[in-house]
DNA sequence: CATTAAACCTACCGTTCAATCGGTAATAAA
DNA sequence: TTTATTACCGATTGAACGGTAGGTTTAATG
């Protein structure tokens, strides 16, 4: 009794919307709200930061806001959905070599400087996640979990295949390359401009092939 | 006409408590508070630690706090200074080599592995203090960079002893140096007891000699 | 012993904040 | 055109918060 299948239209699309009403002024408005919150939250961080003032920023009242985004821990949420679905789109199911992992961790950190706004919301958040009880926690964990994983792996490969040496411990060196990155980001969020995240993480990475590479 | 001098108390201690009063419950209530304010930072962050629950954690009232940290923002900075104060007693201003600098750093990182409470919270506060208008912000800042060219000055001298490969540039290395242990507090901080910060930071840094030395 | 500061307390205040209630007006779908 | 849903708003609420006012008791000092 759910569908009634009387009309023509049953794409996939219409279906998971069930029932839902689109209006392209909301869609807009949603798009305007999210950017205001990464803009207050990378400010301020999520705590901080005032629903009632997103609201005010993009012209609406308090209960105009929560009409899109029921509480604030929902467009916190949407926000980090939101990256999920993006970054699923271009990271996909791949499974690199290492050098290609590391070439590729470099080309991230040279996109995050041209991409400032953005960046440093994630890691505001990133970092204010650590608190008890942060409503990002379990997102943030989990993705350092899979991207951990996921170099673990790689370089794990690498060793099977002679090309690492073999006292090289692949989860501890994928570990150091996330805490290089989310390190390399603080000391660049305070201090934007006064530091070069691309050089430094470059010569980092450099040293750390010729240093687990056999030659 | 500011000392009397009719006395025979002419101490600097006495001097620079100037009409203070002492009285042992006094100090020991300090105390307390202190610590109970640090573990309420380290779990909360000092936004959302809450100033009154502090004062109940110590059996106090807010006023009865307020008696002795005029406001929550003096308590915060009350920490830091004693911070400032035992780092002060430990360092001292010695200018090491740049191999007795890092072979230091994995004596820290050991050392932080035992002292978990303390190091939980100044690593919540400097992940914090990257928002705005934070009040600890200058006093992270300050330190990193007071760290960052004491560390790089090492290196100079590394470089001009002929010790390490001339192209190595000294304040980049002091960053990376400074995001690797920043970056690994924050993983440990979210799985603590998952990680072996310890051994993480050793071979990075073992790796590291090896990528800068003249052989 | 007298004085004075320390060591607290109860009661209260002003603000900020997220969220609710109960609506109205516009608009898309049947 | 009817109907249901979207897209909002003004007024209000309740809780939490940091901080103040004004007091009393305790204890150190001269």
């Amino acid at each position: 009794m759910k569908g009634r299948s009387n009309s023509r239209n049953e794409d996939p699309a219409e279906a998971s919307a069930l029932r839902r009403r689109r209006s392209p002024k909301g869609d807009e408005r949603r798009e305007q709200i999210l950017l205001a919150a990464m803009k207050h939250f990378a400010d301020d961080g999520y705590q901080s930061a005032s629903f009632a003032a997103i609201a005010q920023e993009v012209g609406l009242s308090l209960p105009g806001l929560i009409h899109y985004f029921p509480s604030k821990v929902d467009l916190l949420l949407a926000i980090l959905a939101r990256r999920d679905a993006e970054s699923g789109k271009v990271i996909g199911p791949s499974n690199p070599s290492w050098r290609a992992l590391l070439q590729g961790l470099v080309d991230v950190v040279k996109a995050n400087t041209k991409s400032a706004g953005v960046v440093r919301t994630f890691a505001i958040l990133n970092a204010e996640s650590l608190t008890r009880d942060h409503p990002a926690a379990t997102w943030f964990a989990e993705r350092a979990r899979a991207v951990s994983r996921m170099a673990a792996q790689c370089f794990a490969e690498g060793i099977a295949k002679g090309e690492i040496r073999p006292e090289v411990r692949p989860d501890q060196l994928a570990a150091e390359l996330i805490s290089m990155m989310d390190g390399l980001q603080m000391l660049w969020l305070r201090a934007p401009g006064e530091i070069d995240m691309v050089a430094i993480f470059t010569s980092y990475i450099d040293r750390l092939i010729a240093g687990i590479e056999i030659r």
